[in-house]
RNA sequence: GACCCCAUCGUCUAGCCUGGUCAGGACACGAGCUUUUCAAGCUCGCGACGCGGGUUCAAAUCCCGCUGGGGUCGCCA
């Protein structure tokens, strides 16, 4: 039975990183039929915060990463120290004050891991290490090693910074009497500098990308394009298909640099093959959920603005700061856009534009683009030399949806309120 | 510093295991088409096997060294 695991550390929210390594245990697990655990590593009762549990738990269901079993160290630190006495009696452990210290052996200690291959370490290097800590609780080598061993676990997936700890945690298998795991150790994932990713240089927190309005299918198909290729030249995959072409042999070697361009593109890609619908709905929640513009808005008249925007923007977050003339009663015009666009003396073509469009009884796009057509036709203008100033007077943005879209989903009253503002001011 | 891991376009990658295809795709970038603008879409372009030795008829692919990058050296996880 295939049996692995995801063991985050509850000092923080879920971070990218972890993301992925869940990603690709929860993969693995699927694509072998076997089970994953997810397992909360709160040993360090200073740092483990409730709230990091249960924002990890989130963020993993947010994900669609479900697991089989759930289990927290905190509740099982009466096993650790029936392990960790045994060893004292058997004399491969000793006291050090309160603390339980095991005795390491000079040998040469080989793993083979599964994306690497043979590793061998001298491990005359190794220190004795503590397996009980003074106050009681267990380290975290010692924790991993007994729940790992408890629970099955088959493959020990973890990232390539977990590479030091194997041999000591080989030799305490040994010492226990436990079947060794097989092991992978995926590469890290760096930020776009290649350097260590940190809050500093971008977003590191899965709840961070969700807050962004970056979709959990896009996010984790992302994820698992780093180290990972489905093969055939393809990028855009649901993980249903995913987990049918996963094998951890064809996990690289090499560290990634996170590219939030390329996620950016790729939710565009999500975005732009939903139907408007259902996006609309994640839309409007995604408004409620973050307090923006627009949360109280009619759903159906989101649906209109999604429906304009949905090429056009990437992110949630993007598709708000766009649409904010939508749901505003007054819209500001930068000055320099004011200069550009409405300084040419079109004051009289707004007015008749305003006038016909106010007497118009039904107003939709069709019938506000004859209007505008026929002012334009009349005064022997260009239509493009009415459009954009229009649009800027409208929306207060030189670029966007086409102009009479937008007229029509903007609604007569704004329109009309908004072209005569233009001429007064 | 010691030990360990890694190395294909700026970035993510295919190819490497089982040497022999103009080293393929994607993001970004540039150009064009389309167009009321911006997107989207389509077409084209730019752009890489870190260096040096081997092995071989033939090396991105196998071996060694160098360089470069990364990780770990806690009674943190």
């Amino acid at each position: 039975m295939i049996k692995v695991r995801f063991a985050p550390s509850p000092t923080g929210y879920l971070h990218v990183g972890g993301a992925r390594t869940a990603l690709f245990n929860w993969m693995y697990a699927k694509a072998q039929g076997g089970k994953f655990v997810l397992r909360i590593e709160n040993t360090d009762l200073e740092r483990s915060k409730p709230e990091y549990v249960d924002s990890i738990l989130e963020s993993m269901k947010w994900l669609g990463l479900t697991w089989d079993e759930l289990y927290r160290q905190s509740d099982r630190f009466d096993i650790y120290r029936e392990h960790a006495e045994k060893l004292l009696a058997e004399g491969k452990a000793y006291k050090e004050g309160d603390a339980v210290i095991l005795n390491m052996p000079k040998e040469e200690i080989k793993i083979y891991d599964l994306i690497r291959g043979e590793i061998v370490f001298d491990s005359d290097a190794l220190k004795d290490q503590v397996l009980m800590k003074s106050d009681g609780s267990p380290t975290y080598s010692f924790a991993c090693v007994v729940d790992d061993a408890l629970m099955e676990i088959s493959h020990v997936i973890r990232g390539e910074d977990h590479i030091p700890n194997t041999p000591k945690q080989i030799v305490i298998y040994q010492s226990l009497g436990f079947a060794i795991p097989k092991y992978a150790h995926l590469p890290l994932i760096m930020d776009a500098e290649g350097g260590r990713m940190s809050k500093r240089t971008g977003a590191v927190a899965v709840n961070e990308y969700e807050s962004m309005g970056i979709l959990s299918e896009a996010l984790v198909n992302y994820l698992m394009l780093l180290g990972w290729s489905p093969g055939n030249n393809q990028e855009i995959i649901s993980l249903k298909k995913a987990v049918t072409k996963f094998s951890i042999k064809k996990i690289n070697k090499a560290a990634a640099a996170f590219s939030l361009e390329k996620l950016k593109w790729m939710n565009g890609q999500y975005i732009k093959q939903m139907d408007t619908a259902p996006l609309a709905e994640q839309v409007a929640a995604f408004l409620k959920a973050q307090d923006l513009d627009g949360k109280e808005c009619d759903q159906n008249k989101i649906k209109e603005i999604v429906g304009l925007y949905k090429s056009r923007m990437t992110t949630f977050v993007e598709f708000c700061e766009r649409t904010k003339y939508f749901f505003r009663d007054e819209i500001e015009i930068v000055p320099s856009m004011r200069d550009k666009f409405l300084s040419k003396g079109q004051e009289q073509a707004f007015h008749i534009l305003q006038e016909r469009l106010g007497r118009l009884d039904e107003y939709n796009m069709e019938t506000a683009e004859k209007a505008f057509r026929d002012v334009v036709q009349e005064l022997e203008m260009k239509a493009s030399d009415l459009v954009h100033p229009v649009r800027v007077a409208l929306t207060g943005q030189d670029v966007g949806p086409g102009l009479f879209e937008t007229m029509a989903v903007l609604g007569k009253e704004k329109t009309v309120a908004r072209l005569r503002n233009a001429v007064q001011n």
